[in-house]
DNA sequence: GTCTATAGAGGGATAGAC
DNA sequence: GTCTATCCCTCTATAGAC
């Protein structure tokens, strides 16, 4: 059935994946350079032996889960914005347009944890010009899709950008993030953060979408 | 002339300032767990025991750091909310108004270390219930002081504000920060993100002043 | 008040058993 | 492919000299 190629052809990429997962979690309670290889390996059900055998190093592991984390991000929003494109459902006013963004955005994992690890990610691409590229990349790409739907939502709607659709893309894309970062601050869980970002959104959006048709 | 309380009055105070600044490069550099007390006492020109002698722990070291900057920051801002209020140039069209707000939020220190600094401040905010409630509280502080700049401007020149002033001087916050991390993430220099952060404010200041009268 | 020396703990990465 | 044992290095924090 399975391809059976070496010794534990399906095994292996789990346990890969429940290390990567185990990983997300400590890097994102702790941060990188206060996780213990140890710490990880015991949230996953192993021991360093079984880390090694999987990965180079910490540092190439949350590499690779940066890597991960981003793709996921950026397919998970881009399949939102075709499937949205796709319903037809883009007709809108200045004031349901967020109910739009909002579906888009609200991404799967962007929770209290969420926060904590796209910030740890961020802060050593701030200090890493290689992760640095592959992070604005990922930005560049949210912005696009972002971008593509605001389009769609304009014209399906006869509404008129207050601003070019790549800044109104990115404005949202920070607005979000900052809103999402201070209410997980504040202690907001998930409900709570998504209901000031909510707020956040229903004040900018009617902004950047004026009505004109 | 000076109190002469204990054994070197004044060199005490030089020595915490000193390694308070070299840690708070070190700290942006490379993140607070990363940091050794070591490099810290080496780039301020001191050995281990002169640290100790000084500050309890490395983290003790840190929060007073954070605490120090948190509030250069709020006092700086207020003296230039302040002085501007004071020199009656609170005159502007939507499109002037960025350079009033850019004067204001143009802080020392606002360059890549510093940027570094604050990320570095915020994800253990993030991490740690007394950090974020400090963090937040110089959040507050900062909006209320441009919230107050955001109303004096918009009542010298007949300017209708599209949003209630604290959520537009947060928005305004929100903007400068996120746009000054992604510049600086992108390797820009000081003037370059200044640039960016102008270009930002340049789309969004009009939409939040909108002309009246 | 600052320096040197050192204790003591922790963690990254490897080698070899199974 | 995973586990156990281990090497070795780094770092925090303290004790005592000056």
């Amino acid at each position: 059935m399975s391809d059976t190629t070496a010794t534990t052809p399906r095994g292996r990429e789990a346990t890969r994946q429940r290390l990567l997962d185990a990983a997300a979690e400590v890097f994102a309670e702790v941060g990188l350079d206060a996780t213990s290889v140890e710490s990880v390996c015991e949230r996953a059900g192993f021991t360093r032996g079984a880390f090694y055998s999987n990965f180079a190093s910490k540092e190439e592991m949350f590499l690779e889960l940066a890597a991960s984390v981003a793709r996921s991000r950026v397919a998970e929003v881009e399949a939102r914005v075709t499937e949205l494109a796709g319903e037809g459902t883009l007709e809108a006013t200045p004031a349901t347009a967020v109910a739009l963004v909002e579906r888009v955005l609200d991404l799967p994992g962007d929770d209290r944890l969420g926060v904590l690890l796209m910030s740890e990610i961020r802060i050593h691409a701030l200090r890493n010009p290689a992760m640095a590229e592959a992070f604005l990349e990922q930005d560049r790409e949210l912005g696009r899709n972002i971008a593509r739907m605001i389009g769609d939502i304009a014209r399906a709607s006869g509404l008129r950008l207050a601003l070019p659709q790549d800044q109104v893309a990115q404005l949202l894309l920070l607005v979000w993030e900052g809103t999402m970062t201070r209410a997980v601050m504040a202690g907001r869980d998930r409900l709570g953060a998504r209901d000031e970002v909510q707020k956040s959104l229903a004040g900018v959006v009617p902004l950047l979408i004026a009505g004109s048709d």
